[in-house]
DNA sequence: TTTTAATATTGCAATATTACGATAAACTTT
DNA sequence: AAAGTTTATCGTAATATTGCAATATTAAAA
């Protein structure tokens, strides 16, 4: 197939996986970085700071821009990205909320029983 | 061509991307999430918890696994599947170190200027 | 030892992703 | 207006992902 079922899964499991989806990719990842060390620059300083294509960079930040990772401003002939921060601010969020058992490896690290 | 340029990005880029990656689908969203509310549970308790075919489960688990997110024991008959969270943490660190700019939105977001 | 149970692997069809050259679109400068 | 600049889109080839039926594997149970 190669299509993923998204019915079959709640709104919000949809929308991380949408999230994370899209930081997936070592480019997308670097692009985040990049936006995240100079607070804003245009599409142009992004392919001059990375080994890929022009066409390739614009279709990562497209990916990243669906995704709520980054916004993009139009000022005249250039467009200016920066990072949305809603969606790092529901990245942490959500990983926030996970369990730390102190308590893993201790025992029977995999025992169901360890509370 | 459909393949990643990972010699092009540093290996942290690389590392991030791959366990991102691996949470970007709603079905291994869903795994974690599982695993997190019952501690561990062995594979068929997520093959009756969600709505795919256990060859599905077993290959969403192998991807999960290899990308660090969970560990997994083999217990007799059964394999023991719990989140690892070295992971969790990996991931959490790295979100906390994104800048957070509360002047966002403020004036022009997307002024360089704005520091 | 045969049967049953749990999980992994294989093979495959459908679809998605990645990367980029070529080109288009839109704005700026000359 | 013409030429240059910046970014997006199109088209395409190569590869990856998704999902599952069928089957293999391994251990437990009978």
């Amino acid at each position: 197939m190669g299509i993923t079922k998204t019915d079959l899964f709640s709104a919000e499991q949809n929308e991380m996986a949408r999230i994370l989806k899209a930081m997936g990719h070592p480019a997308r990842v670097a692009i985040l970085e990049y936006l995240d060390s100079v607070n804003a620059c245009i599409c142009g300083d992004i392919v001059s700071e990375l080994p890929l294509a022009q066409p390739t960079i614009s279709q990562h930040l497209r990916e990243l821009k669906n995704a709520g990772l980054i916004k993009g401003n139009v000022e005249g002939n250039t467009i200016c990205y920066c990072i949305d921060e809603t969606a790092i601010g529901k990245i942490r969020e959500y990983f926030a909320h996970f369990k730390v058992c102190d308590k893993q490896g201790e025992i029977n690290w995999c025992n169901v029983k360890v509370k």
